[in-house]
DNA sequence: TTGACAAGTGACCTTTCGTTCACTATAATG
DNA sequence: CATTATAGTGAACGAAAGGTCACTTGTCAA
């Protein structure tokens, strides 16, 4: 029962930090939010900085078990087509998913105070999915689908924009159909400007 | 003098709200910062929230002033390597000047806790820099510089990544040079794709 | 010169924060 | 069965927060 306990104080902190910030939460509110007293979450983190620390720790491990390995790379689309479908699949799961969706959050709001926050924030907002789809393009230009072109500025230039109009669900959520129609465009669209002719 | 201290007291706000963001900051350093004790900053503004109120108030009429009017627009680039030179000079100044940099950062902290912060960041990320470039994109192809193209959908792809540059310059200020020089990189490379053959 | 007012001070108030601690209930262990 | 560790309670504490107020000072208009 005590790891469990533990587990969830990490939860609730995840989701309040990621609403009112780091500075923002109280611990009262946080207890209360597990149906605990306020000492009780002191029975499983020395302070309020240690939950975050903690908090941070599972992030960073997170990250690193499910986008940091080679292993989790989706398969190299095999038509332009389908380079939509996988893109659309992708943004699907990291805007709908409200886990990740609250990691965004908090690493958006702590990325100025805390190093390790900052770090992993670009990881998730830049190197990350450039990385990743630097490699998915490399495979597409070996198998004829793309011209032959920087993989890494290929991913870059596709990315960085489906990127912002993620940060834009983060921020106003009553215009996810609307990002998610537009991310789509972009999809096809770049897929007319780099894809090899023949294969449309 | 009492005018001068009412917005020192903003300017100072901006300082601390950028670094600590809104709950992270008290009256007492905000005051102490500008040589004043805590009593003498609710002489000019009633509550803490007032000041944050005010300095709303300022980035809203500033950004309008500045960035919402079809005055301020830059001359349409007439030539390609004139593209790259009007997008340098803009982002040099947006990532070197300490205000706009603090503006960013304060609607990037606040973004999820106030209506009008995040239709700001909004503007500030996403659509002012697309609309921007979407009438200078415009008047390119008009010129013949630019091939015929979707205008809006070319000057997403343009400044989103941009835009992603210019937060890991706020983010990770020490990368400034390298973030810089791939953002012409990129611009030069977006020529390459997009530019009008024999313009290059 | 005087009166009024804006600007700033320092003491004080209330609330809320993070944290501690003596204590209880529970459940597993010897 | 006795014991001991664990999870949780509730009262309390000191520090720090936002905010108030009576008071002083300096400036300027009448």
């Amino acid at each position: 029962m005590a790891k469990d306990t533990k587990e969830r104080i990490l939860e609730a902190a995840l989701e309040m930090f990621s609403q009112n910030g780091y500075a923002g939460t109280n611990v009262r509110e946080l207890s209360a939010s597990l149906g605990l007293v306020k000492s009780g979450v002191y029975k499983h983190y020395e302070s309020k900085e240690a939950i975050w620390n903690a908090l941070l720790d599972q992030m960073i491990a997170y990250y690193a078990d499910h986008f940091g390995s080679a292993d989790h790379l989706p398969t190299v689309p095999d038509s332009l087509e389908a380079l939509t479908r996988l893109t659309m699949r992708m943004v699907n799961v990291t805007v709908h998913d409200e886990k990740i969706v609250m990691t965004r959050k908090v690493l958006t709001l702590e990325q100025f105070r805390d190093p390790r926050a900052r770090e992993l924030a670009t990881k998730h907002f830049l190197t990350g999915l450039t990385d990743m789809f630097t490699r998915i393009f490399t495979g597409m230009m070996e198998k004829g689908l793309l011209r032959e072109n920087d993989p890494a500025m290929l991913a870059f230039a596709y990315t960085a924009p489906i990127s912002a109009l993620i940060h834009l669900c983060d921020r106003e959520p009553e215009k996810t159909d609307e990002a998610m129609a537009q991310i789509e465009a972009f999809s096809r669209h770049f897929i007319k400007v780099y894809g090899e002719d023949g294969h449309e």
